[in-house]
DNA sequence: GGAACTATCTATAAAGA
DNA sequence: TTCTTTATAGATAGTTC
């Protein structure tokens, strides 16, 4: 639906590419909008461009509360350590704050509620590293990339560099 | 674009909801597959229905992979800290430990070692998210020089892209 | 200055009622 | 399927950083 029909690969030129994506992303994002309020759904759009940046939308909800949604959906696949990790710490905790409570209601304190406190805290501590960690891991993912797209990047420019060697040579010749 | 144009609200029979929803949620999902193949792009997009089925899809990337870039963006925003914070919330353990204190400042208790285990928690939280805080924000500072060598990179290979058209057509008016 | 990105206009391909 | 409305290609101008 533009001047003229075109085909579905990569748009070579840099610049019509760079405006194509910037027309179609807010055509995306207006598409995701109109169906949330025609079929009262909640849609997240999350658009990465090839430079990295980030643009998102969500509409018919928060954009947090739908990917939470898609999380639980998937919680077997390891995504949801969030969730996991909300039952599997949270509980114990809370299980272990009551053991704590119900001890400083007996008469003889001191010395069992200190050790239920330390043991608290180590459990505290390994949930929050364990979400730091995550927090941690998707960086490194991200960096990860990032030195992939770098290492193409090389490659590619190398290739281009003997290719303007190998024609320069060559139409030197062809001169003499 | 149909037989006739239509407001965008709340499409009130029931079927044709349907229709529609499921119409335009293929279209919505196909927009992103072009979106995402024209410009060299990653495009995540998850629609929840009224009835709270989930559908997704992702394009040029792992809809996990672009979800997780999402929330490193967010990093400051909370989302990746969520999980700590919620924890934080859901365990107010300095709480705990005031009332554990004040419980046992009655008579013939040990007082020292539950000073010295507040202020040991006090000590390790601050320089904990600290370090936590560098890390992240080193981190970042190394994603940032990772992405502008990527620019550099990008545009040190057109410039070659472009030295290799040149030659290419200056070596074939030559050899008229 | 310059690269990256967005806005505007019109003709037309394509979505969808 | 039909056939109207809409999205968007292409070109260019403007904005932001």
């Amino acid at each position: 639906m533009g001047r003229r029909k075109i085909e579905i690969k990569r748009i070579e030129n840099k610049s019509s590419r760079q405006v194509t994506f910037s027309k179609r992303r807010n055509g995306l994002i207006d598409k995701a909008r109109q169906l949330s309020i025609l079929c009262e759904s909640s849609v997240a759009v999350v658009v990465v461009s090839a430079s990295g940046k980030l643009y998102d939308s969500s509409s018919g909800d928060d954009i947090s509360k739908i990917i939470d949604r898609y999380e639980i959906q998937h919680a077997d696949e390891l995504r949801a350590l969030d969730l996991e990790e909300k039952i599997q710490n949270y509980l114990p905790h809370k299980e272990l704050l009551e053991t704590v409570q119900s001890k400083l209601e007996e008469p003889n304190v001191d010395n069992v509620s200190v050790d239920s406190l330390i043991s608290l805290e180590e459990q505290l501590e390994t949930a929050l590293s364990v979400s730091r960690a995550r927090k941690a891991e998707l960086m490194m993912e991200y960096i990860e990339s990032l030195k992939e797209k770098e290492k193409l990047l090389r490659e590619e420019n190398q290739v281009l560099a003997s290719q303007v060697t190998m024609t320069t040579i060559s139409s030197a010749l062809e001169a003499n």
